[in-house]
DNA sequence: TTATATTTGAAACAGCTGTTTATCATCAGG
DNA sequence: CCTGATGATAAACAGCTGTTTCAAATATAA
């Protein structure tokens, strides 16, 4: 039992209940047993509940980050100085996020979480993510931009966001969505063939026809 | 102050309180108190803080499945026999999700109470939501597929769900993300407008062409 | 070895959780 | 008036929460 055992074990467990249940509905005790752990080995080693959250999330984000950073690199190295093709944006994002977490075969957990640090409360969380890795977002984000010169900026910035909804409410409810899917349509999805559905969804929402001009609202309506 | 006047105060501090910070988030001491409500009266009146979630929701819900289900019947009256546009159908589900927290001028609430119906563990609220009223969405999936009948079925139910994601996300979110529009974009953005840009992206969305036939995995890749 | 730091362990801490109890006020119908 | 039911109130309940404390164990270095 090395000396960082105890730390590996204790993220190991934390990820899998904070995935499943939440973070305020995990106590550290329900970890730290499942983990056959000391219950004060938390607090030692992380300080405080909500640094142990962080610490889960940066397991997954930092190797994200780099890796999307080298494959952006790469991708601007391959079409020196022009314009990145859409498809080849969302391609090489979705490349990454499947990589990361295979190499522990927890996709599933991984967006859970992601889905978690949109929907609870938990502002240091958000606050944590954007300081941290709001940066990678950016630059994917101005690359997107040149990709869609045609799009308005806020039009952009919506469907952008759009998107992210359909991937994270999908891929972090998918084992509900899964079953249903299964029994009505006898049919097993892996997330390889939802990654295959997705694609084209996602093209066609980012290249749908402009919305109609706003109205503005008239005095009383 | 009235019999029910407690009843209501309840309901009234707690979807608020519920939104904002979650569920289990969210104690009954917090919300009895700021409603200026004894704490018992929680215990009283609805038995137990599950029963005050679902209260919360049943709340909003039940208006919108009455009203839904009118606006449907009117919808088949009007196409009486054929098929109704898929246009007419979302047209018709926005309108109704728009109208009924209207009269309570929380549309946020509703649809952030939505949005941590699908996200927290809670599973006693995703299995009441789904059989209290579950039905209503059944009809709605039901015309939808008469709408798109060259749309696999299979292909439907996870397009259906990638914009169910999209507008939970986008609109459970809209606070956060609306700081960011109007930082960034100068650009104040209410519901409606929402709605608007939501609208051919959903649209877009749904008629995506088909992806590519699934490659099956190879025994060694 | 001894000395020093790092990591575990069991127990206790104060505070908050949902729920229950028992007492009190209010108001209806007889 | 009295009676009985309904609702409000304060207090207590047992249980769980994150965190701290301090002694024991272990590893590291000299």
């Amino acid at each position: 039992m090395g000396q960082t055992d105890t730390v590996t074990r204790i993220l190991d467990t934390a990820e899998v209940l904070f995935a499943e249940r939440g973070f305020a509905e995990t106590s550290l005790r329900h970890i730290t047993s499942k983990a056959k752990v000391n219950l004060a080995a938390v607090n030692y080693h992380f300080g405080s509940k909500k640094s142990l959250i962080q610490a889960v999330f940066a397991r997954y984000l930092d190797p994200f980050t780099e890796r999307f950073h080298a494959a952006l690199d790469e991708l601007e190295a391959r079409y020196a100085g022009g314009v990145i093709p859409l498809e080849e944006l969302l391609e090489t994002m979705a490349r990454t996020v499947l990589e990361v977490p295979a190499e522990r075969n927890s996709l599933k957990v991984f967006m859970r979480l992601l889905g978690l640090a949109y929907s609870q409360a938990q502002g240091h969380l958000r606050r944590y993510i954007q300081s941290e890795y709001g940066s990678v977002f950016s630059r994917f984000t101005e690359l997107v931009r040149r990709a869609t010169p045609d799009l308005p900026d806020a039009e952009r910035f919506w469907r952008l966001h759009f998107m992210l909804g359909t991937v994270i409410f999908t891929l972090s409810g998918l084992d509900a969505l899964r079953d249903i899917a299964e029994k009505d349509y006898g049919e097993h999805v892996s997330v390889r063939d939802l990654v295959r559905r997705l694609r084209p969804v996602v093209v066609a929402a980012m290249s749908a026809p402009l919305p109609e001009a706003a109205i503005p609202a008239a005095e009383a309506s």
